[in-house]
DNA sequence: AGGCGGTTTAACTTTTTGGTTAAAAAAATT
DNA sequence: AATTTTTTTAACCAAAAAGTTAAACCGCCT
């Protein structure tokens, strides 16, 4: 095993049957949660026997914790590094709006995942899988509040408006059949809808926070 | 058996066993899904035998389809009522607003059980959950264009100003555990911050479409 | 070549879980 | 009161799923 520059998470040499395993769960997973995705199917999937499920990790207990630990460690800091960089409050919403809508249309699973995860198993979650470090966004707050005194900005709650961006940017991509069904779209209508979704949002936010 | 009036998704007079069963089932599929809730704890919640549920309830999919069908079939009509009603579009936009964030801080596990279902059994969802009347927003949408061709809105594409709004009416309630940790919130602390969403979101939705 | 550690497999065991059955208890009907 | 019907239970069954084991395999070292 050398994987001593890796984190913990992403375990093994990019395609050894320990990484494979690792990312078949990984899919599994984040697709179907703990209880729907099997062991003999993730087996199936890395192409490898159930015996080796074990062998390498534990229990499905202790897989799934890896993998959750994986997936929350790799947007943390990314989200982290967005909130409290230096950017003027601008441009910084632009990024991280920006941001946000490529990962979350790359993985429309993963933010399910995680809000599924906490909600119904906040224990584990807090104890096992969150790390110590969780993005502050200070800064972002004392930005937004310095330009509503420059009078750049109309008076709102910075917590408020982070969570506004949040919503507008996650939940059309977690909702997305939904979305397709009330407003009727196909396959290519809903990818072209949402495509537009970047430019939207933007739009939607500098207007109700301009002065 | 005596539901002469009342839909066959909610079994039996008010306090019958075939009632505790699916008032037990109800609790526990929405909050843990169909593979997370197990027939012996929806047995144990109703205070009954396993088997009664199978004498009840053919199947955990049959039980599961009914309690999925109603709680459908319960919002979906409220919803279409609201976009569809004559009100002018301002006060609609509020009402909806009200009417969504009620439901949803009443019910957080109803959306993302939704959501859930929707991206995890799309078929079965469409084949034996959907009713055949889905909630048209054409009259919103109609509204909308007319609003902007007055003048008295910024021209936004209505299929986005609904999404906007229900983005950020259900989100920050799935999303709660996770805003709480963000902002670093105590129970009381979110709960407080939930509750100014309903000013907050149409303040921000106003000033986001006014001219 | 022969042994050694890590790797992989097939076959097995145990636990969980959905589902069944036959009979007892309770309620309704006569 | 007797009987029929509905409700409820305990015990059981079969399938699925997690987890285990012992033996085979494979690359490497000397």
């Amino acid at each position: 095993m050398d994987n001593i520059n890796q984190p913990e998470t992403t375990p093994g040499s990019p395609d050894s049957t320990e990484q494979r395993i690792f990312d078949a769960a990984h899919e599994l997973f984040v697709l179907k949660g703990l209880d729907g995705a099997k062991m003999q199917e993730i087996a199936d999937k890395a192409g490898i026997n159930k015996a080796l499920l074990h062998y390498y990790y534990r229990s499905k207990e202790k897989l799934y914790e890896m993998v959750a630990k994986a997936v929350i460690s790799r947007a943390l800091p990314i989200i982290q590094n967005l909130l409290e960089s230096d950017d003027p409050l601008e441009e910084k919403i632009s990024r991280f709006i920006d941001f946000y809508i490529d990962m979350v249309s790359r993985n429309p699973f993963v933010p399910l995942f995680v809000i599924n995860e906490l909600n119904k198993h906040p224990d584990r979650f807090f104890e096992a899988i969150l790390p110590k470090e969780l993005p502050r966004p200070h800064n972002f707050f004392r930005q937004v509040e310095e330009e509503i005194a420059k009078g750049n900005l109309r008076p709102v709650k910075p917590q408020h408006l982070l969570v506004n961006v949040v919503s507008l940017c996650v939940f059309p991509f977690v909702a997305k059949p939904m979305i397709r069904i009330v407003l009727g779209l196909d396959q290519q209508e809903i990818k072209a809808f949402l495509a537009q979704r970047k430019e939207e949002v933007k739009a939607f936010v500098f207007q109700a926070i301009k002065t």
